[in-house]
DNA sequence: TTAGCGTGTAAATATCCTGTGATCAACCCT
DNA sequence: AGGGTTGATCACAGGATATTTACACGCTAA
């Protein structure tokens, strides 16, 4: 029975494991020896370095699939300060860390409004600015405690975050860790989840424009689903939105249905709110007050 | 939310209803000076503050239902460092930030590795410390399901964001993306809202001169409005200006009388807002068969 | 190294949405 | 009233979005 001791705990979901926590991390600074120990130390713990000279553009951060970010405003002069805010806004999931100079208390605060995550003031220890990085990065990637994370059935499927998998009765769906990540997050919620946030989400950084991994994944999903439970419906399409989960026993098909073709209709109370998958429309002679009558 | 067929576990989805984004704070010190001022800080921003003079037990601080804890290593001795295991570790979900006086490299490192999402050294300001302990909740926030806005009612429609969707009753309007993008921009603003402003708002840039994008979705939107509802108009146009939401049941309506309660809706707003600027009689021809066949 | 597997990309196809242009109706001002 | 302007409606082509298939890459284990 759930004690749920937090709120805070709620829709906590782990985030990829399997690559070790390598860390994927820019500097833009021109320090040449700062970098040089910070590359050093971290190349040392696995993860992996890029320096920047300039400013890169939000699109080129999102190109390079980082986890975090090192800015030293002092080589952005009066235009850092629009850097910082823009790549905060537009990178949510992005660890973003100023490390620079001496800086007066309005400067940090400011520079934590914008979104930053840490102001670390130089000179500073390698060692001690990775930590700070890691800090930052690991709140993304928090992993849910196993110990309150119960099995949850949704229809005839059984997930079972303590065994990365999910069962429909007793058989495995043998999903991939990465397709039952994103499973467990769709079923932690029950709104429409987004592309970009479910590939932030499962995988970490944001989603470059165009990418199709989201789409494909749920294939293989709906795939492993429809497989082992083929009556019902879990996955549904928002166009234009994203993806929700809601399992949705498929009618059974009755007479009738192709009298007019469209009108079926909508029921919020029983199926789960929307009728899922775009197959239904709301058409002006559905709401006929010959049908409803 | 969604009654499920079957039973599962995620009783509590709806249950964080967390206060807007106050924060709420614990601080563990002995400094009455510093707690002073924190507290003064903190409640000018709405947030809740509570000092422990004591380490309070992992299941007590979760029944504060904070987001975060600041804690003075000091003031705990040699054991501060498995108390802040032990915290950052059962509560993963929980920021913790460590303030507390000079320290070396290898503590603080120590202490992030530990689990704590920020160390700051005393003396500090308030402001600062409350912007370290701001960004830490935002990240933390931001790996939690984001809030599930409430759904509306407005007349017999409903609107829920978390669903990218409208309801009559239980029964879908189908309503596209962008027509919900549209319909929950209008629900949100009482006033006439101009067609520049829809426009921007919604497609994120500017109207060209001369598009007519806007009439043909609030078109398609009165459409699956009247479809849904029939007795009611919801968007009113204002000539020369734009558009404004406002439930308002049809007058004339001869049809049978008000099954359900739900009529007390529009009665205040028909009074304030220029009423019925040119309303339009849409519903005769709407429902007229001989059109929509 | 090779085989096997998981992951992500590319391209083709299927589906649906969006916004344009034309036409007609409603409205405002003179 | 009447002319000119603004809004409403409609159909449809082009474009955007989703699904599916096939395959290349990289990682892991034998």
């Amino acid at each position: 029975m759930t004690p749920e001791p937090s709120d805070t705990l709620r829709g906590a979901v782990s985030g990829p494991q399997r690559n070790g926590n390598r860390l994927r991390l820019a500097v833009l600074d021109r320090d040449p020896g700062f970098m040089q120990v910070l590359s050093n130390r971290l190349s040392a713990l696995g993860g992996e370095y890029r320096s920047l000279s300039a400013p890169a553009s939000v699109d080129a951060l999102v190109a390079m699939r980082l986890n975090a970010v090192v800015i030293d405003l002092a080589v952005l002069g009066p235009s850092g300060w629009d850097y910082l805010e823009r790549v905060c806004t537009r990178l949510p999931g992005l660890a973003v860390i100023v490390c620079t100079g001496p800086s007066s208390v309005a400067q940090r605060v400011r520079g934590l409004r914008l979104g930053a995550d840490a102001w670390i003031t130089k000179p500073c220890h390698a060692e001690e600015l990775i930590c700070v990085i890691e800090a930052a990065v690991r709140r993304h990637r928090r992993t849910e405690m196993p110990a309150l994370e119960t099995a949850s059935r949704f229809g005839e499927i059984t997930v079972r975050p303590d065994l990365y998998q999910a069962y429909a009765g007793d058989m495995s769906l043998e999903l991939t860790a990465r397709e039952f990540e994103i499973l467990h997050l769709l079923t932690g919620s029950d709104r429409v989840l987004r592309r970009e946030e479910i590939y932030e989400r499962v995988w970490g950084y944001a989603m470059a424009h165009g990418d199709r991994s989201v789409d494909v994944f749920v294939r293989k999903l709906r795939q492993k689903l429809r497989a082992a439970s083929p009556d019902w419906s879990y996955i549904h399409t928002h166009f234009g939105v994203g993806y929700r989960f809601a399992p949705e026993p498929d009618a059974g098909r009755s007479a009738q249905a192709d009298t007019d073709g469209e009108v079926e209709v909508a029921r919020l109370d029983e199926a789960g709110v929307d009728p899922g998958v775009q197959t239904r429309r709301l058409r002006e002679r559905a709401l006929d007050p010959a049908l409803t009558a």
